[in-house]
DNA sequence: CTACTTTCTTAACTTTAGTGAACGCTTACA
DNA sequence: TGTAAGCGTTCACTAAAGTTAAGAAAGTAG
């Protein structure tokens, strides 16, 4: 499904943070027909899928999460102007995850022959790439940090301080499994927090 | 101080696993001196100092801490074939944690300059830096994944199986805040493992 | 070689997370 | 509409990590 005009001007928003782009740079892009919009629920890859896309969203809320002795572990949630180049695309092996739509979302998929198109008609897309790469990298660099360097609380009081939506938008289960503890331990520590105010 | 053709050879097999160079791209990397030996407990970056420098650890082990309440946390150790850039690089903004030795190392130090003039003098540089960016984001993804969907029993199983000689390199208590616990956890820990057998 | 510091381990006790079960509450759907 | 399934919370109990303290072992400096 194609979308307007709003949600290429907010893809072009996110992209000149990296590098300028003139209007012939931004055709190439807005001609590859990559603007989506899914469902609750949707399922963009799988466990043991190999696909060569990429997501990106422009709006609504994403996660991975892999099947572990048949539970569910979210590792990641994706929201407003973040996006995710599986595993399985770089290594080209089947996915260990699965990648799915917590909201209705508005996202854009990109795959590796739609790069080679754009990195053909418009050589400084590799630059772009190259930037926003370092960019996700040193970010996830800090999430495992942060995650590492404290405890499930103090997890929880960053969320609760950086991405409050996400405490809005996501299933209880979902988010403790995200800070690495059971649903009824998050129930413990929301309970234990608010008795300490 | 400059290494001899060994060193140089051991890069280029690495480099050369995403991209092939010819003769003169590699004289261009070599002419640039980017070779150093570093003794153990050298610091390479320190917090609140805003460095240009990137890392890659050609023989030995780098590890990255931060300090916080006055106590060391160790979030990464980088050994053989492993690159950093640290996360100030990128943001420009003083750095949050500390980069040393862990023992007599040797490797290599770029910075953003360096990387202009071997960018101009090889265009396909971006590319390779682009592949290797990519490359990284995915592994320090899984990293992440790993830590969250594993309690520290399995965490230093793990590393037994996966890092063996990080167990006999790394001192315990650097370790222990590696797998998100306590010097005394990692020692009750071993007990309880090795009680089991 | 000795004195000092750092590292590692053990122990007792406290705090927190995991587990299994039960209870309302909402949602889905037959 | 009634039944079932799923979700969030609470509880009692178990298991594991944090805390504090002490002592043994290893490494370092004078």
């Amino acid at each position: 499904m194609k979308l307007g005009q709003v949600m290429h001007d907010k893809l072009f928003v996110f992209l000149e943070k990296y590098l300028t782009l003139t209007k012939d740079e931004k055709q190439v892009i807005v001609s590859l027909d990559i603007f989506h919009s899914i469902k609750k629920g949707t399922v963009l890859l799988e466990e043991d899928q190999v696909s060569t896309n990429s997501f990106f969203v422009l709006n609504g809320c994403l996660r991975t999460y892999y099947i572990i002795d048949g539970e569910e572990k979210t590792t990641a949630f994706y929201t407003e102007m973040e996006g995710i180049t599986p595993h399985c695309v770089m290594s080209k092996r089947p996915s260990e995850y699965y990648l799915s739509a917590v909201e209705d979302s508005l996202i854009i998929v990109s795959n590796l022959e739609m790069e080679e198109v754009i990195n053909s008609k418009f050589p400084r897309f590799e630059i772009l790439c190259r930037r926003l790469s370092e960019d996700r990298l040193a970010k996830k660099q800090i999430d495992l940090d942060e995650f590492k360097t404290s405890s499930p609380e103090q997890r929880y009081l960053n969320i609760l301080e950086k991405r409050p939506d996400l405490i809005q938008r996501v299933p209880q289960h979902q988010l403790a499994s995200y800070l690495g503890i059971k649903p009824q331990s998050l129930s413990r520590l929301r309970a234990r927090i608010l008795e300490k105010k």
